[in-house]
DNA sequence: TACGACCGTTCCGTTTACGGAACGATTTCA
DNA sequence: TGAAATCGTTCCGTAAACGGAACGGTCGTA
């Protein structure tokens, strides 16, 4: 963007909004009526030629009676397509960072995938790991002794040896999971999976 | 904005930003250089001031490792329920409970029955709270403007104000809940963070 | 075959989001 | 105590997203 001069949007966008859009049985002209919008923004931004600004996004998603996310296309949404085998077994979504003077919080949502067992590092001593499994059922804790738990079932375990995340059943799970870094040390800040969204560490 | 205009982009993105990039103990220069765009951008964004693009979004998203949906929190749909009913209509179970010189977070469970509207009163200022929804369409956040969230989706709030949880759709909902109450440190208001307790009817 | 209604695309002037630079205010350190 | 670094805000020229208008193409209908 600012400097190369080639920035483009990414065409998934477009085509899921024609997608969208001809679900409807809608015409361009009608969907950028009803949105509020220009007939060449909708246009535009269907052949991926143009970078919309937010405003723009959420008209049209409500003029579609959707999500702002069916459009951008974020991680979550399963919607078919794309293969969701990775050759990682969790993928994590950070959902939010809390930094205190005493310790930082990291909150995730976890999906765990069938079949495989993966394995975490220690982390330093006292980190610790709170896991609360909202559906399916997990193996998981330090891998010299982990526990099964199921939907509604809550597990802790001290991170700082190797542990494990594991699905049983043949079933996806998921789970919400908190992980607690103590500042005793000098904290490296939220170091965790910079390279953005569907990071497979914990 | 079309033919209005006193267009405004919604001011609680910018204060989620803030609190994003806070939470990680980022400076504003920070975010702007590992997300590439410029500072006068995350300013502006963060006061409410400019309409950002998609790109934008995207790059600033990225650079604090969350779904752009974090940041967007698409306005909910329209309500599901018809009128709520009055009642305890939240079972909560508290998981985990950890005490930090800056803060105590309370994690609990929650069970949310449908076609009632459960309304909490204020915490004291600084307490946040932390719902990500597991299962069932769950609108919630300040009785004065709450928010709809489905599966995998993600709401934060200032506690401060009374605020609400109501399943909707008919449906039994289940989510994971963070509290968060900052000790207090200034001293201005004197019953230091003992917020815990009320805290436990959510 | 002419005609109006609608389609999706392209052109164009206006508006505005963009990044870089300059600014004053703090903080850090010699 | 001054110099340097960094903070967040503001100013500004440029690039581009915007809506409206004009365009050619396709479809019913007279």
């Amino acid at each position: 963007m600012g400097t190369d001069g080639t920035s483009r949007i990414d065409p998934a966008i477009g085509r899921r909004l024609r997608g969208l859009r001809e679900a409807r049985g809608l015409s361009l002209s009608e969907l950028a009526r009803r949105a509020g919008v220009g007939k060449a923004t909708v246009s535009g931004l269907e052949h991926g030629t143009r970078n919309p600004t937010l405003e723009t996004m959420y008209a049209i998603a409500a003029a579609l009676s959707v999500p702002m996310s069916a459009l951008t296309l974020d991680p979550g949404a399963p919607a078919g397509a794309a293969s969701p085998v990775r050759g990682t077994a969790v993928l994590s979504t950070l959902l939010e960072v809390f930094r205190d003077p005493g310790a930082t919080y990291e909150m995730f949502r976890l999906r765990i995938l069938p079949g495989v067992e993966q394995a975490s590092p220690a982390h330093p001593p006292g980190v610790t790991e709170h896991l609360s499994v909202v559906g399916g059922t997990i193996r998981t804790g330090p891998a010299a002794a982990p526990l099964t738990a199921g939907p509604g079932e809550h597990v802790s375990w001290a991170a700082d040896v190797p542990h494990v995340y594991a699905a049983l059943g043949g079933e996806e799970a998921h789970a919400i999971l908190l992980i607690r870094t103590p500042h005793d040390r000098q904290g490296a800040a939220g170091a965790a999976g910079s390279a953005g969204e569907q990071a497979a560490q914990a």
